[in-house]
DNA sequence: CAAATACTTTACGTTTACGTAAACTTTATC
DNA sequence: GATAAAGTTTACGTAAACGTAAAGTATTTG
């Protein structure tokens, strides 16, 4: 039971839940290099690698340009060449910044939804209030055995 | 010395640098509601406010619509029914759920990034071994102590 | 072998988020 | 009071990322 080598369009299609046309799309634009049995695509399990960084990509907000950028950089780096090499570490240093400031943003948002779920839960806790006030008026005796139901 | 109230669209557009077509656009798609004097927009800081949440949302990869919803329903949620209350809340641990998603994806690209630094760096010293050797051929004698410079 | 299924190319359409230009008004400055 | 600076509206243009439809080919299945 090996790994499986290769992969239809629509088997990929499935797995990541997007469409055949999208897929297509990324050919076109070059950041998946299918081969053909005629004209039909045949799918490495590279181009599934890459299907899912590009995902992954969109998730975290990267064009499908900037993704093709760093597939082509990758590329390129393999060949070894030290140019290639040093703008190799450039460009992750400069990915890194971003992704640093995106976890910014996101550790302010959610601090945010911190404060803004307490608000609602107060103000609902506030309705709740009220309604039993409504429901039991001017009890002024001493009741705290209140039980409904 | 108090904090400022009023904010023109050129002082916004240079304290976040962004272009003053972009704010203008943020307001038509009612995402910030300056008033006017004559027809010349004021900003209050509320506006400025919305405007940074606005920009950190597109870091994030959140569409003008999806903060625009956000707005709307906060707004909404101040008016304090408990329909609007809840149906934040849920909101709120939807957006969770979501920055989980991208914390997630930040973690793993770093590790892989982390991976293809390493990489690089390993191909770098190999490529200054070999110089070395070039510079410095058949040497087979013992010669621990070779100092260049 | 006919019909359904999966795949293909071509090409025009659509949404989002502005860019850019034109023509005009209001406010500040010399 | 001319002119520059900053603001405005209107409107067409554009790049990205696909959606959608048409029309054809290849393969599988009853």
């Amino acid at each position: 039971m090996v790994k499986k080598e290769t992969y239809s369009i629509s088997e990929l299609a499935k797995e990541f839940d997007v469409t055949t046309r999208s897929i297509r799309f990324y050919e076109d634009q070059e950041l998946l290099k299918p081969t053909r049995r005629g004209q039909t695509r045949i799918f490495s399990s590279k181009d599934r690698v890459r299907l899912k960084l590009i995902l992954r990509g969109k998730r975290m907000g990267f064009s499908l340009s900037e993704t093709k950028e760093l597939f082509d950089l990758w590329d390129e780096t393999l060949s070894g060449n030290e140019k290639q090499l040093l703008l190799m570490l450039d460009t992750l240093s400069r990915k890194r910044a971003q992704l640093e400031q995106q976890k910014n943003d996101i550790a302010m948002a959610e601090m945010e939804m911190d404060t803004a779920e307490a608000r609602c839960r107060e103000a609902l806790a506030d309705l709740e209030k009220r309604k039993k006030e409504q429901k039991m008026p001017a009890n002024d005796e001493a009741s705290n055995t209140a039980e409904q139901r």
